[in-house]
RNA sequence: GGUCUCUUAGUAUAACGGUUAGUACAACGGGUUUUCAUCCCGUCAACGCGGGUUCGACUCCCGCAGAGAUCACCA
C-alpha cells in the first residue's frame, strides 16, 4: 500500500510554490487507492505562526485533497503535530545513543561559529565531524547525562559514499564530503526536521517522500540515519522548483508569489489552480490540458514528472481559469457556477435576488478570467451607469454621426422598444434587426449607440441579451436619459 | 569554494536513434451583425556550445558554458 504525505511547517500561508508538493503526493496516493497523510512540521518554535495550521488545512480543503490522517480526522498514528511528538524521538534517539551513532554535544554555539569561520577563511569546506568534541566517544550513561544538562543530540556520522535513486531525479551519487554530525535533537528538545521526518515517516508508514529538490543535497545524511535506525528507506521523489516569473530564482514569498488564499479570493477556482499546477511540471504524454480531480488521479505517474524547474505563469492560470467558469457553466450548468459566485458580486448588487444575478452570470460568464472580474463588469446591471456623455459621442462608430442622428436613433429605438409587446431576446433581437433596416444605419452605429447609453461600459455582452436581462422599464429608462443629455446638449 | 542537480520557441511541454521538431498559453493578423470575451482560421517562434559514437543524434557518451540547490540547534 502507498503512503504519502505532505508535511507543511505552519510559518504562514501556503505559498503557490509549495502547493504541488500537496497536489502530487495525494494524487499518488488516491490512483493508488493508498493513504495520504497530513503532518504539521512545527519544531521551530520560532518560526511558529499562529493560525498558519489552520491557514493550512482550509487551503487543502479548498483545493479538495482531503487527507486520510492528520490534523482533525486523526488516525492510528496520532498525534500528527510533531510539537507533540517528543517522546517518540527521545525513543528513537536512545537507540542512536545506545548503539554509539549519537552523542550529545557540548560545544557552545559561539565556539562552532568559530569553527565554521576558520574553515572558510581556509577555504575548507565545514564540516562539524572534523570538530568532534571528546564528548562524542562517551558512554551512553555518559551522553544521556549530558543531554539531560542541556546539550543538543548530534549523529556520529560514518562518511562514506551513497548511491540511491530518486523516482525523479534518477540514479544519483555523492562521495562522503558530505556527511556530517548533523543535530538530531536541539537544545529545547525538539528534533530537527532532518531527524523528526524519518522518525515520523517511518512511523507512520510512509512510502513516498515527495519534497522539493532543495532536500537533495541532504539525502546522504537521511540516508546515513535511515541505516543506523535500520529503516528501509522509502522512495524519494524530488520536486523540481517552480521558479518566479522573472529571474531564475524559485518561487518564494518576495517574487510576488501569492498564496493560494489571494488567488481564492481573486476569484480562480479550486478546479483551475489544482489543474494547472499539477500540468506544471508534469504531463502525461497526450496533448489533453483540461483535467478534472479524477482525471489527474487517472492519468498521472511519477515518471512523467519534469526533472527541471519551471516558470510559473500566471497568464496561463488565468486562461485555465476561464476554461473552468465555462467548463462548469456548459457542463453542470448555470446553477452550479453560480454557487461559485457568492463573494464576487458588486456592491451595488447586493439588494437583488439570485434569480437576477444568475441571469446576468448567463450572459456574462464567458468573459470572466475570475470570478473577481463579476465586480468590476456587471456594475451597470444594478446600477445606473454615470452618463460620460465624452464616452458616447467619442466612440470610434458614433463620432461619425451628428447629434442630431444620434438623438433621431435613439428616438426610433425608443419607439419600437416601447411598442413591443413581448420583452424577450428573441423578439428584441428582431426588432434590432428591423431597426437597421428601417433606419439604415450600420450594426455598429446603432449597436454601439445603444449598448453605451445602457452601460456607459468599455464592453458588454450581446445588446438583446443584456436589453432582456436589464428588463423593459431600465432599458427604455437609460434610453431616455441619455436623450435628455444629448438633447440639453444640443440647446 | 565543496557537493549535487538541471538545460527544446517569451512560457509550459511532446517527440522507439530516421518527423517539414508536434501541442497549449502569450504575441500578431483574419473571420463570427457593435464592444469585450467565447468560438474558428492563420502567422511568428525552439533542440545552450564543442567534440565524439553512428549510414543517421533533440535523443547515446565526453567536455564546456549557463542556471539552480545546498553547505543552520530552518524546514
Amino acid at each position: 500500500m502507498i503512503v504519502t504525505r505532505f508535511a507543511p511547517s505552519p510559518t504562514g500561508y501556503i505559498h503557490i510554490g509549495n502547493v504541488r508538493s500537496a497536489i502530487y503526493p495525494y494524487l499518488i496516493a488516491r490512483q493508488s487507492g493508498g493513504k495520504f497523510i497530513l503532518r504539521i512540521e512545527d519544531t521551530d518554535q520560532a518560526r511558529f505562526v499562529e493560525g498558519a495550521t489552520e491557514l493550512i488545512e482550509d487551503t487543502l480543503n479548498w483545493l479538495t485533497l482531503e487527507w486520510d490522517e492528520g490534523p482533525v480526522v486523526g488516525g492510528p498514528n496520532a498525534p500528527y503535530f510533531q510539537s507533540e511528538r517528543r517522546e517518540i524521538y527521545a525513543t528513537w534517539a536512545k537507540k542512536l545513543i545506545e548503539a554509539g551513532r549519537a552523542y550529545a554535544d557540548p560545544t557552545p554555539a559561539e565556539e562552532v561559529q568559530k569553527f565554521r569561520e576558520a574553515d572558510n577563511a581556509a577555504k575548507i569546506p565545514f564540516l562539524f565531524r572534523n570538530h568532534r568534541p571528546a564528548a562524542a566517544d562517551f558512554t551512553p550513561e555518559e551522553t544521556l547525562k549530558l543531554w539531560e544538562a542541556g546539550n543538543p543530540i548530534r549523529f556520529k556520522s560514518d562518511p562514506k559514499d551513497y548511491s540511491w535513486h530518486d523516482d525523479v531525479m534518477g540514479d544519483l551519487s555523492t562521495g562522503p564530503e558530505v556527511c556530517d554530525d548533523i543535530i538530531l535533537i536541539k537544545k529545547d528538545g525538539l528534533p530537527t526536521y532532518n531527524f523528526a521526518h524519518i522518525v515520523d515517516d517511518a512511523e507512520m508508514g510512509v512510502t513516498h517522500i515527495a519534497r522539493g529538490v532543495e532536500y537533495l543535497s541532504s539525502m546522504p545524511n537521511y540516508l546515513a540515519l535511515y541505516e543506523a535506525l535500520g529503516l528501509e528507506r522509502p522512495h524519494f521523489l524530488s520536486l523540481p522548483h517552480i521558479l518566479a516569473p522573472t529571474g531564475n530564482k524559485k518561487l518564494g514569498k518576495r517574487d510576488g508569489a501569492k498564496s493560494v488564499t489571494e488567488y481564492r479570493a481573486d476569484g480562480v477556482l479550486p478546479e483551475a489552480l489544482l489543474n494547472y499546477l499539477a500540468c506544471l511540471g508534469w504531463n502525461d504524454g497526450t496533448e489533453q490540458e483540461i483535467y478534472t480531480k479524477d482525471e489527474l488521479i487517472k492519468a498521472f505517474s511519477i515518471n512523467r514528472i519534469q526533472n527541471s524547474g519551471a516558470r510559473f505563469d500566471e497568464t496561463k492560470i488565468l486562461w485555465y481559469n476561464g476554461m473552468w467558469i465555462r467548463k462548469i457553466h456548459d457542463e453542470q450548468g448555470n446553477d452550479a457556477l453560480y454557487e461559485c459566485t457568492q463573494d464576487f458580486w458588486p456592491e451595488s448588487a447586493a439588494s437583488f435576488s439570485d434569480e437576477y444575478k444568475k441571469k446576468v452570470l448567463d450572459i456574462i460568464y464567458d468573459r470572466l478570467k475570475t470570478l473577481g472580474d463579476l465586480k468590476t463588469m456587471t456594475n451597470y446591471f444594478f446600477a445606473d451607469p454615470n452618463l460620460d456623455m465624452d464616452l458616447l459621442i467619442g466612440n470610434k462608430f458614433l463620432k461619425k454621426l451628428s447629434e442630431r442622428e444620434l438623438i433621431d436613433l435613439l428616438s426610433a429605438v425608443i419607439d419600437k422598444l416601447n411598442s413591443l409587446k413581448e420583452w424577450s431576446a428573441d423578439s428584441l433581437q428582431a426588432t434590432f434587426n428591423e431597426l437597421l433596416e428601417t433606419t439604415g444605419k450600420k450594426p455598429a452605429e446603432l449597436f454601439s449607440l445603444v449598448r453605451i447609453s445602457l452601460s456607459f461600459a468599455p464592453f458588454s455582452p450581446a445588446l438583446h441579451l443584456t436589453c432582456e436581462v436589464l428588463g423593459r422599464d431600465a432599458t427604455l429608462a437609460r434610453l431616455n436619459a441619455v436623450r435628455s443629455a444629448l438633447t440639453n446638449d444640443l440647446h
